[in-house]
DNA sequence: ATTACTAATATCCGAGTAG
DNA sequence: TCTACTCGGATATTAGTAA
């Protein structure tokens, strides 16, 4: 996203205040943006195509609405923001369900770059393959995405012949308040947002006696210094 | 402050974290940043030019640092935020030592359409002139930026034939507990982020019979929506 | 390696204006 | 009035290099 779009999104954000919609026309907001007429209706138009706005356009001016992703977008730099000035050690605990994946996360965690990564920052070998949580409450999601705004411990990405693989941040977590490992929050994940994705030395299906379906607790711990 | 610049001034202050410096080059930044090192460099040179960061430059690379002003930036974007993410209300305690302005003031506050304005939105007739407190700890200073963050009674710009005048906002405010007032915070003030300007109905200085030195205290109370 | 200049290119903005 | 199009000029970015 644009640096220019995000900052209209912003001034727009600071304008609804709370999930209300706003009813202006880009003349109105030109001024108070410092933007031509123009510009706004272009940057209206952008950050409507992305989903981040919704509008309801008529010949008499316009109604904006700032969408659950467009607030995610803002919240996002919030934390970001909010882990440098407030730069407190937090707990986070998250509670999901647990399902089967489609096993591809044991094949990137045997491979040597990464494992050896693993093993020299997390401080532990992991069992390969991931407890994949679906989070079950929106307010999980969004403690997820502060947590992703945190500093973590960060998987370097790395390329061979074929292809890049991509980078990942992790949290040291504890697992139903028995098991040390840790949450993988990784770049470009096939997963969304709702679904956290857990690593520990041990096979945790296992130690834990797990199935599919069975809610499982995680507390992580997210240093910002 | 275009855009651009305070993202890539945002994104540095996501590398350093807290008040340390960043031994970095341009190279290993347009990466991070996914911008050109030409691009990282010129950004570079405009923020130092601006006062945001401090450099020490080699030719092995440089080290960066975030100056005050440069955070200020960055902690105004914070407070925003926060004010629609976290949005209720609050109160904001200042303490300030009485000094004398030139007056200037009183002249702005007897033009029938700010007066008619304070009249309106304050609910009563201000004693023409303000009384200037000089924030005495930083923490008050932060304080301030963080209430201007906030959402208060607009008092609307206008211009006649000759100039423009400015737009500021107030906040409702309780003197040394005694006298109901408001803090003005004006535009293009010639006061810095230090001073805090009060109104009142009253000639606060008579009542309470202050003189310059004397501290006072001044209760605010911001409301987000 | 660096940083950062100059010049070419890409992108963005806003004046004019249609609908 | 309004939104939003086209298009020329402004601005920002990046490629090619020098130091």
């Amino acid at each position: 996203m644009k640096p220019s779009l995000w900052n209209t999104l912003y001034k727009l954000s600071l304008l609804l205040t709370q999930e209300k919609s706003l009813k202006t026309s880009t003349t109105r907001l030109s001024d108070k943006f410092g933007l031509a007429q123009q510009t706004v209706s272009r940057h209206l138009i952008i950050l409507e195509r992305l989903g981040l706005i919704e509008r309801h356009v008529t010949v008499k001016g316009e109604e904006i609405k700032i969408t659950t992703k467009g607030l995610d977008e803002l919240r996002n730099v919030y934390f970001r923001l909010k882990s440098i000035f407030e730069g407190i050690s937090e707990t986070f605990i998250f509670e999901g369900r647990l399902f089967s994946g489609i096993g591809e996360a044991a094949y990137y965690m045997s491979l040597k770059t990464y494992r050896d990564q693993f093993i020299e920052k997390l401080g532990f070998d992991p069992y390969p393959g991931t407890l994949n949580l679906k989070l079950l409450s929106t307010s999980d999601v969004i403690a997820k995405k502060e947590l992703e705004a945190h500093l973590g411990i960060e998987i370097e990405s790395f390329k061979d012949k074929k292809r890049t693989y991509g980078s990942a941040k992790c949290f040291k977590a504890k697992i139903n308040d028995k098991i040390d490992g840790a949450v993988v929050i990784v770049d470009r994940s096939h997963y969304n947002d709702s679904v956290l994705e857990v690593i520990a030395p041990v096979y945790i299906r296992e130690k834990l006696s797990l199935k599919d379906g069975n809610i499982v607790r995680v507390e992580t711990f997210a240093k910002t210094d």
